[in-house]
DNA sequence: TCCAGAAAAAATTTCGAATATAATCGTAAA
DNA sequence: TTTACGATTATATTCGAAATTTTTTCTGGA
């Protein structure tokens, strides 16, 4: 349970603008908390580290130190890095300031947003619905699906002409993300959610704000309750 | 213009948990940029960084990191890092987002705050109004001023039982204080709010919600007028 | 005079070793 | 048996040097 099954290997070149192996072992480390390979609370041994991802010290530390800005770890004092824990309150908070934060960037988009962000939405929403139609459900890569879902739900405040909000937007997704991955590791619950996707792709096209925020909580609300409840419940398998 | 005047220097020991050098160096350099003895823009170059802080190149390194996540630098693939850059639409996106943020987070306390909240509102008051009233208002020490300031305005929101929605208005105090110490530095304009803060906290104490979040609007709104001006009429004579 | 390209310099990034701190284990005393 | 203490081990942290990349400078040609 120490050490993640198969780490996600480096792979230089991700990032166009840098190449830094700091950046690309942000990368995989995020990836790999986030897909819950790394369970929550597990100690960042440097050693079993530098091992797994193939890096050395420096950037390793460099990767942690951003990740612990955004939440995703904690460190401590002289004893080193962990994966940031996981509780039922914590991702309570977490859903209640989603729903806020991207609820109001939506507003804004539709209030702002100009053709070129209509254009974005609806390019974002065929993506996604490509990969919920297109393959059986049982089928569908999971990193794939959770790249174009995000896509989606950028694309809908993109328009809002706001970096902030989008960025911490950005960093509540990161840990929200990780509670649902965690949550549907055992039962895989088909992302059944591809109606909500689309009413909302409307309603925000119609420029129906009140009706789009709204659609938008319910969205979020029904992935918390069944998160919530898988949290609750530990119907946890494996080894 | 690009290297501080006097550079904060390091106190280590500064960090209860840590003692770590990197703490440190996170702590000064934060301090220089709230202060603006960093200008935006400015690139932070290492040796200077080493020379000034009296920190390796490790710690550094880390700090830096963290603060790039916090959006206080940037960091540009193998080019360096600098200091984040300032303007008004950023000025205008963080005000948005800090009246949005801290106005929620603020609703929430007064739902939900306790005795030891109000006890705390009351003794933060306090704290500020001692400040404000006991030395002639030339003569307040801007960063004891500051910090009784940011704890007021934490305390305001320290009962909405969410570390999350504080996590974050802390992220946007310090940016908004950026612009606020960059736009007071040349003309000391008085921090005549001490009226606006009694107001808000007499309000708070009385659970009205809808008066103290539209009350603590303005406050906001206030100081982003008057520091907007000063922004675009570049008064500086400075050298 | 201006542009292109190579050489030199400066800076960032990374690695490996040294240092300091924390955790562990074993031993002895209560 | 439990607790406290000291030695040992393991780990995080930091420093200094090497390697890579970017920036600047210099030279030659159009």
């Amino acid at each position: 349970m120490r050490n993640p099954e198969s780490p996600t290997r480096i792979r230089v070149g991700a990032h166009e603008g840098g190449h830094t192996q700091a950046a690309a072992a942000f990368d995989a480390l995020r990836a790999d908390i986030l897909g819950s390979k790394l369970a929550p609370g597990t100690s960042l041994v440097f050693s079993k580290l530098k091992a797994d991802y193939g890096v050395g010290l420096s950037p390793l530390r460099e990767a942690l130190s951003r990740l612990a800005a955004g939440g995703l770890v904690y460190s401590e004092g002289q004893r080193g890095f962990f994966v940031a824990n996981a509780s039922l309150d914590d991702f309570n908070d977490i859903s209640m300031l989603r729903q806020n934060i991207e609820g109001l960037a939506l507003r804004k988009s539709i209030e702002l947003g100009d053709d070129a962000w209509e254009a974005n939405v609806v390019a974002a929403r065929h993506g996604l619905a490509l990969l919920e139609r297109g393959s059986s459900k049982a089928e569908i890569n999971d990193d794939l699906w959770e790249l174009r879902h995000r896509e989606f739900h950028d694309s809908l405040i993109s328009g809002s002409n706001s970096p902030w909000l989008m960025h911490i937007a950005d960093m509540l997704a990161d840990q929200f993300d990780r509670y649902r991955r965690r949550a549907s590791k055992g039962s895989l619950s088909a992302q059944s959610s591809s109606d909500q996707h689309q009413e909302i792709t409307d309603a925000a096209l119609d420029r129906k704000a009140d009706l789009a925020v709204s659609l938008l909580h319910d969205h979020i609300k029904i992935a918390v309750d069944r998160i919530a409840t898988t949290l609750t419940d530990p119907d946890e398998t494996s080894s």
